[in-house]
DNA sequence: ACCTGAACACCGTTCAAGT
DNA sequence: ACCTGAACACCGTTCAAGT
């Protein structure tokens, strides 16, 4: 095996000629090379391999450019400015296109059940909210939509804004409780299996000190099924909107949601 | 200049010698090399200058060792063991050492409270929430305490779960909201400046085009201060702590939080 | 058996040379 | 003026050679 021979998946454009010029297939583009392709690329290589793949070379050779290109062609002076494109088109997809409901409640609920559906789909969007700031026009465009949602609230403005952050605080911390963590470290089903049963041994071995009384009765957490976990947000949903409701109007609309 | 002359901040131990040997201070080791004193220079390194800025080589460069001792040492495989090391360090500051209220709302408004504050501290560890499984030691007392914190709710085992999940999640999700980004990227104070004109120019443009009438009446919230961020968080914990109340037992216990 | 220097296969980004 | 190959200064991790 050559010292540095191009590995397949990421050999670059610029690889020296295989065989004669005039069997040799032309690169021809897959898709017109456009800061929107660059960004789709990105977004659905994170999707699938988790924000650590995302390499400026690696979406380079995916779309036959040189690594160069996508600085210029997406007119991005770095990264940080791709993975701002990146933030931005999942901000797009938690649009409310269909319109929201009238009342407060379910405007709510609605653009939240959608934030929590599309984060899920992209859950490197988690990772990235702590370092980058949230200002592209649709992350604004979201911002707006939820400031419509509580727009005939009777309040002031600061609690308004408290309300927004609760529900979009909320939305957020669950999808990164629900988020699939299974594809971390890119490993083998069979490696994953390995390393649940060593997490298993390790955590009976904790129990077995007896100082995890209420752990032990509660059972394994991270066994919780999606489902299930989807039932945890609508739940919380509820007594957060019950909450908002009751603390800012009284307990009139209250409904009892015990088991 | 030299082509790849040691920069000094990043100079490696192993940098050949400069002057004497009777006069060159030897690399007296300021703390033993443990596991901890590794991990603990990974976490104050990551306060200070954020997730990407920790590398193997820089930490064992820190600590006066070769890179590959940080392996043998800390007795870890990769990069990603060390991230479990801290976050599982942060978990434990997380821990109400000081024991739990009786009361299982107030319980759980003194870990909420704690958490915050220690994740204001560290703001790298909900960008590693995403990636990592949460099953340290440290980890698992606190999830401990936090279940002995709902241990005396009459509720099924479902629903004490989903209450502290709601708690859980709304916390982490109010510190990832309020973090301070303005380290991002290190830039200097003018860059900051100079990006913060920029961003205003852009957002009044924004909002000249008239699509976005609710946040122009909100105003910048960017510009929220750390105390008004912390109101926001005490606001929105009320009323979600209200609201399990009300919807589990009934209304008798709430309170009217309105202005 | 343990430790580690050198090497490998990557990075993001700069820059100068080419068109 | 624009584009880009080569170079620079890093990475994490493997591995073989040294003790």
């Amino acid at each position: 095996m050559p010292r540095s021979g191009p590995t397949g998946k990421r050999s670059s454009i610029s690889s020296k000629a295989v065989g004669l010029v005039w069997t040799r297939p032309l690169a021809k583009r897959r898709v017109p090379l456009t800061r929107e392709a660059i960004v789709a690329a990105a977004v659905s290589l994170a999707d699938a391999e988790g924000l650590d793949s995302i390499s400026i070379r690696r979406i380079a050779a995916q779309l036959l450019v040189r690594p160069m290109s996508v600085y210029s062609f997406a007119q991005i002076e770095s990264k940080e400015d791709l993975f701002d494109l990146m933030i931005d088109t999942v901000c797009a997809q938690m649009l409310l296109t269909e319109g929201l409901p009238k009342d407060w409640r379910e405007a709510l609920r609605a653009t939240a059940v959608r934030s929590r559906a599309v984060l899920m789909r992209h859950p490197w969007w988690i990772d990235l909210l702590g370092r980058r700031v949230l200002i592209g026009p649709n992350a604004m465009r979201y911002r707006e939509q939820t400031l419509a949602a509580v727009a005939d609230l009777h309040v002031d403005k600061g609690i308004r804004m408290a309300v927004v952050a609760a529900v979009e605080t909320f939305t957020v911390g669950q999808a990164a409780f629900a988020v699939d963590r299974r594809g971390l470290s890119q490993k083998t089903d069979r490696a994953f299996a390995q390393w649940r049963g060593a997490v298993e041994t390790y955590q009976q071995a904790l129990m077995a000190t007896g100082d995890f009384p209420n752990l032990a009765r509660a059972g394994n957490m991270e066994a919780t099924s999606p489902e299930d976990l989807e039932k945890i947000f609508m739940l919380g949903l509820d007594w957060l909107l019950n909450g908002i409701s009751t603390s800012l109007f009284g307990a009139q609309k209250t409904r009892r949601t015990d088991q």
